[in-house]
DNA sequence: TGTACATCAGTGAACGCGCGTTCACTGATGTAC
DNA sequence: TGTACATCAGTGAACGCGCGTTCACTGATGTAC
């Protein structure tokens, strides 16, 4: 049932948007498995193809993990961007943080990859572009200004580290179980702990 | 050359502290491999015995990697303890701030161990109260009174659980490479950025 | 002090597993004339 | 409009790998009498 509407062209040997719909069954396998029990083979198996298909468009196994990776980095971005549109500089702050954290807790496998960077290609051009762009936005929001840095190892920029910092150790911490484990206890700390963070942190 | 020294019991059936030796030569592994690249096998390998024999001693490769996470947490526990002797309050936070992002950075893969739940048994006593004592003291020297919490939910402990969430974001983000590749980047993040982070964080 | 016996802590061989990558191949597509 | 040909994007079988765990076994240790 369905099966006529989805599959109009049956089978084809060549499927047209590969690329797109690998990139799509890995994060599949990433939300079920969690990053560790991720494996091309199950993405190539998701996506309807032959094992070997995937080293056309990624290379290998590393290709395809960045390429996720930077579409992640690329949507936390717009999360971010959203969240720096409030008008007022302390709830902008609590905005900014409770996006941050809800997409790391949300969205774990995902969150997990971006930073684990012995499995990516820390080198290619697009990850790293996006991943600057993630900083900016946060830095924008946080510091009130527009400039440009290229790493954040300026002491101007300590604000902005120091929220990125709380922020990303709160997720992590939530996340790895901290604050309680299962998904409720995770919520919980979201909801009441984190204000009283930002808070108690000088931050609104 | 030592060798005569080092093996005086040149064999025996029986090893005597095989527990220990596991656990060292874990780490070993753990040092050398990172956690992705740590194996059971390997282990026992270093340790000169066979790939069965951990089992009895630790059941399983979750039972060894909780064991060993459990003493990262002693360890960090003692550092930060000594770190919390610091009489003056806006130095100590520096100091405890320093010797929690080191501990990270300078043993990278203990560190990443201790907060990968998905690889540990999570429920094991040992390994719950050591990492809670890691908390506590972390608790009591940025509250400043002695307390006993069961799980960081309370607002109560809002600007402990802030500090722990900067230093541990901080150290994440510095592993990872946000601040930069290589050891040295690393450290002049550590050296020059922390300080400024806290200071900016009113934790000083 | 000696002996029988239970228990403990190892061995080593084998099992089955899924993995990433390679490679000769082939079907489909697009382009030049 | 038709044809030859290059290029592209797949297949599928095979390779070799190291892994964690199991299990019947055996050597060593400790204990009771």
């Amino acid at each position: 049932m369905g099966d006529d509407l989805d599959n109009v062209k049956i089978k084809s040997y060549h499927h047209g948007a590969l690329r797109e719909a690998l990139m799509a069954a890995g994060e599949a396998v990433l939300t079920e498995r969690g990053l560790e029990g991720f494996s091309l083979r199950e993405t190539a198996r998701r996506a309807g193809v032959s094992a070997g298909a995937p080293a056309h468009h990624f290379g290998d196994t590393r290709g395809l993990l960045t390429a996720i990776a930077g579409l992640a980095f690329r949507d936390l971005t717009e999360a971010l961007e959203l969240a720096a549109r409030e008008p007022v500089q302390s709830d902008r702050v609590l905005k900014l943080a409770t996006v941050y954290v809800q997409f790391a807790v949300r969205q774990r496998a995902r969150f997990d990859l971006m930073w684990r960077s012995t499995l990516l290609d820390t080198e290619n051009r697009d990850f790293r572009e996006r991943r600057e762009r993630a900083f900016h936005v946060l830095d924008r929001a946080v510091a009130g200004v527009d400039r440009m840095v290229e790493i954040p190892l300026d002491p101007v920029l300590a604000p902005s580290v120091a929220f990125w910092s709380l922020a990303h150790g709160f997720a992590r911490l939530a996340i790895d179980g901290a604050f309680g484990d299962g998904e409720p206890a995770v919520n919980r700390a979201v909801e009441t702990l984190l204000p009283a963070v930002l808070r108690s942190a000088g931050c609104s």
